[in-house]
DNA sequence: CGCTACTAAATGCTGCACGCATATAGATGC
DNA sequence: GCATCTATATGCGTGCAGCATTTAGTAGCG
């Protein structure tokens, strides 16, 4: 995308755009499990479409994550042997994940609306000076 | 606002809402500061219209952000005496803090787009299971 | 004057999420 | 037999941020 703000970090490259949201991978995968049971791996693609692309994500971040919000009862696991390819751990939401979805939705529309609280008052700023 | 999603930190108390958005008081002061010059503690209530309410931002990490700016060439700052009570170190936005602005202008802009994706996804979601 | 409270800035410690690198192992194909 | 892909897991280091504490000037009050 843009050449962005500064990235001070040298090797670890950057965590950008919506990378910058902390926990944000969360309500992510929940939200794509939701909608149907899936393994780490294959959801490591499907988070491109909320801004957590490849390079963006990690594989090891997302495993661990998985892990945590299982052992946190948001989610539940069960290895399966079906399909080609080694053992998979097939993640579904439980009734405590739907709760933890609905609430990062309100959370997300808040954070929504103070970026555009920001958006607004930046883009005066910016084009007051650009008139000048 | 609403309760929300988990917070494993115990003694931390929780960086919700805006405050997971990483750096993000880096724009927000340096738009401020771009409105009118002024100083750390002046700045620190004025941040709650972008969400960092206070006790969400804390007056150490609002310093240490600043000198840090300053330190990036984004701001500089001068000790001021005029007013009442102890000096002041007051900061004033620099042409390269300008560029900081525009570059994350559109950064934010970026990161709210998939915050609406991921809304609008959810949205369905919820429903659905509302429905069922 | 001594006490307290407010303004203002700074810093040490700690927790946590995350990125990078690496390990492991089954499956697949040449 | 060997490389490659799929799939999960883990150790290490880093940066941001919250909490607590320190320092110090100013101001009000009995």
């Amino acid at each position: 995308m843009t050449k962005h703000h500064r990235c001070r970090s040298t090797r670890q490259g950057c965590a950008c755009e919506v990378g910058r949201l902390r926990g944000f991978v969360e309500p992510c995968a929940v939200l794509l499990l939701a909608d149907n049971p899936a393994h780490g791996y294959d959801l490591l693609p499907k988070l491109a479409q909320f801004g957590l692309q490849a390079g963006s994500i990690d594989a090891g971040t997302l495993y661990r994550t998985l892990r945590r919000l299982e052992e946190d009862g948001i989610l539940e696991s069960e290895w399966s042997t079906e399909g080609s390819g080694p053992a998979k751990r097939v993640y579904t939401v439980t009734a405590e994940g739907h709760e933890f979805l609905r609430a990062w939705y309100a959370s997300v529309e808040d954070i929504r609306d103070h970026l555009d609280a920001f958006l607004r008052e930046c883009r005066q700023t910016l084009d007051r000076r650009e008139r000048a």
